[in-house]
DNA sequence: CTTTCAAGACAGCGCAGTCG
DNA sequence: CGACTGCGCTGTCTTGAAAG
């Protein structure tokens, strides 16, 4: 068995050796003098040896205590700096490698932006983008090979996984300027009846889009899938198709090439955009402030 | 297997008094 | 004067049973 050992007895045993006073020891460590020199009592028992023998006015420490006294003064360092008041963590000197798994919108949308304020903040700090399949999410999240997920993902509904909703997403219709459909809003006939590109990443089940027009019973007529946004925007200029996708993408590619917006002929609900990350690392201090990171870029 | 609860044991406390 | 001791009180820990 280990033996039991009670750690404050070392805080008396230094603070007798500082004051060379029992009672001043006591006062100085808040408890009475009686406790103090009960403290010493067990103390005694413990190492076998006085420790302290009163000499005049003072307590004079044996070469015994003398010997473990510097060691002591060292371990109740260490205690007090790093277990009690924990890691503290520093932004500005941190080497970490940061991991966040997010969808291929995420990263379009909003990588630039995490990543600048990233290398402003921790100019040290490396960032590694991931995307995973929904059901390792969780167990990556929980493992803190990942530090946060970040996009709309519906299928992490673990209890032991948090979330926090940073941005409200609204989906649009895009096509090419001078597609014979283009002008202020679409019909539904119209809409029904184009050739349609559809995007899906594959990192959650099922879309909410999908779920939305099957509760209304509207049949898209998808020609053409692909699992990368990256494509889309050649795809578009160079043909007839509509695509309904994330309105922060599609204004991103309206700057760029000859794409236009047009408003979809349908209410689409918006969806929310979260962080989320495991319970275990809900008080972490690096994890705390990568979240807090997260937050001020949407923030802004 | 973990958590919760109650009962008993015990360590640590302060007070008062004694000892060196 | 300051360390130590005895006593009673209090809070914490341990243990075992029950519940989830």
């Amino acid at each position: 068995m280990v033996p039991r050992t009670d750690l404050n007895l070392l805080r008396v045993l230094l603070a007798i050796y500082e004051t060379g006073n029992v009672t001043a020891a006591a006062k100085q460590l808040g408890i009475s003098q009686p406790a103090a020199s009960a403290a010493l009592a067990r103390l005694r028992l413990s190492l076998g040896d006085p420790l302290f023998i009163r000499s005049g006015a003072r307590m004079e420490a044996t070469p015994r205590a003398l010997g473990v006294i510097g060691r002591t003064r060292e371990v109740l360092e260490i205690i007090d700096r790093d277990i009690l008041r924990g890691p503290q963590f520093d932004p500005s000197r941190t080497e970490h490698e940061f991991v966040l798994c997010l969808s291929e919108v995420g990263e379009i949308v909003f990588l630039p932006a995490l990543f600048e304020r990233l290398r402003r903040v921790a100019p040290k700090a490396r960032l590694r983008t991931i995307s995973l399949d929904p059901d390792a999410l969780t167990e990556n999240l929980h493992d803190g090979k990942v530090d946060a997920v970040l996009g709309y993902f519906p299928d992490l509904t673990d209890p032991h996984i948090y979330q926090q909703r940073l941005f409200s997403h609204d989906l649009t219709c895009m096509l090419r300027e001078g597609h014979p459909l283009a002008g202020e809003r679409l019909s539904l006939e119209d809409f029904c009846a184009a050739d349609h590109l559809q995007v899906r990443d594959g990192s959650r089940r099922q879309e909410m889009f999908d779920a939305y027009l099957a509760g209304t019973g509207v049949r898209l007529n998808v020609v053409l899938k692909t699992a990368h946004y990256m494509s889309v925007p050649s795809l578009i200029e160079q043909s007839d198709l509509i695509v309904v996708l994330p309105r922060t993408v599609a204004d991103l590619y309206a700057h760029s090439v000859n794409v236009q917006t047009i408003e979809p002929p349908i209410d689409i609900a918006r969806y929310d955009l979260k962080q989320y990350w495991h319970a275990r690392f809900q008080q972490d201090p690096r994890n705390v402030w990568f979240r807090r990171l997260i937050t001020d870029v949407f923030a802004e």
